[in-house]
DNA sequence: CGAGACTTTGAACCCACTCAATGCCCGTGG
DNA sequence: CCACGGGCATTGAGTGGGTTCAAAGTCTCG
């Protein structure tokens, strides 16, 4: 695969080798727990796939690359959901820790049955989630992109309201197929309009959900 | 759901009502054969869903529309494969016959496990793809949104070097998230290259594999 | 051969991007 | 405690690729 390490990415997040602080050595079917801290990889595009990855608290962003350095990101995941599925025990994908984040590894088992069922509901969930954040990318502006994420973000938290966002302003520029000056001065718009409260730097208050809700049907 | 009839799709396609050719009547697990000419719609957004669709053959694409008619293909099925998995029993997607199109319907069997692990197989082959093209969609431009798409058409058949396309500049331009126009500006850009020749409207020829590939990464 | 549907081409516009500078937040050290 | 610095985030000005609007061209099927 043609793809490079990126300037981009220079500071932070990439070098640091990350050691698992359990091993992965239980002869059962489902083990190994992870910790990892902000930026850290938990599984590169073209290695062997043969788990998927359970976030007990955390969040991760799941990302693909273009030799020049855009950088899609295809989805986010937080606790309790299940990521890392892939049709042919390869990883397409990138995957990194947003915040301090930790993971429960889940061996595929050869009696890949008796999960299945399971594993294909969580499965059919991204994929019903990828399916409409291709109508977002593909036909939404600006204003309709982020309003779409706010809402997907609060209806995936227990607090409505008030909305935590792990991700730094690139994360969700990625995430929106945007710039983040866009993303930030799309912000700017919905405070000026008393829609939202910059409450944090990550943390979102709506104040006006007809008025958020009517931007994206 | 706020989706209504537009008036982009006025014309040809959507109003006549279509009778399925063969009753859905059999008991078993899987069953019901059913034709569909272009056009014809095989399932609507908000229907209940307890089926899977098989293409015998033909062609098929899956959309969503939003309130103003903005639409996105979201996936495009040929002959062999198998589309309609939803999360939640409801379709979250409309799909229609391409052109004159046999499906069968797998009517999905109280007793799932038996079929899911062909399921998940399939199902995490759509799941790839639609994040694959969330890249196309998030971050490439309109040339090289027509490159990846005729390399994906191109490796999807297994006539290699000369394309077939069953679908519009309107279908192709709602897939790839461009105009019909922005479409048809680049089909002539790579044809005065040289990279393509348009041997019909709905076939193409590619005459530098390299130069296309060049342009996706 | 005529009509409608689809495609191609042209010209002007606009939304998001690019480039650039300033602001803010927080951790660190004097 | 405050000054400094670095990483993000915000804001502004100008540019450009894709859209919009409009018209001409082409294919197909009665």
């Amino acid at each position: 695969m043609a793809l490079i390490e990126t300037s981009r990415t220079s500071a932070y997040s990439r070098d640091p080798r990350i050691v698992r602080s359990t091993a992965p050595s239980t002869l059962g079917s489902l083990q190994a727990v992870g910790f990892f801290p902000a930026g850290a990889e938990i599984y590169a595009q073209g290695e062997r796939s043969d788990s998927h990855y359970k976030i007990e608290f955390g969040a991760v962003r799941v990302y693909r690359l273009l030799a020049d350095g855009r950088r899609q990101i295809s989805a986010f995941h937080f606790a309790g959901e299940v990521f890392g599925f892939e049709a042919d025990a390869i990883h397409h994908f990138f995957a990194e820790a947003i915040c301090a984040t930790n993971i429960r590894v889940l061996r595929t088992s050869s009696r890949q049955n008796e999960l299945s069922g399971e594993l294909l509901s969580m499965a059919l969930q991204s994929l019903v989630r990828a399916q409409e954040h291709l109508l977002v990318l593909g036909r939404q502006n600006a204003m309709e992109r982020v309003a779409a994420f706010l809402t997907e973000m609060s209806e995936r938290q227990d607090d409505l309201g008030n909305i935590e966002l792990p991700m730094s302003r690139m994360d969700i520029a990625d995430y929106l197929g945007l710039t983040i000056e866009t993303v930030s001065r799309v912000f700017s718009r919905l405070r000026q309009q008393g829609v939202i409260r910059l409450t944090g730097l990550r943390t979102v208050e709506v104040m006006k959900w007809q008025a958020l809700q009517h931007m994206i049907d």
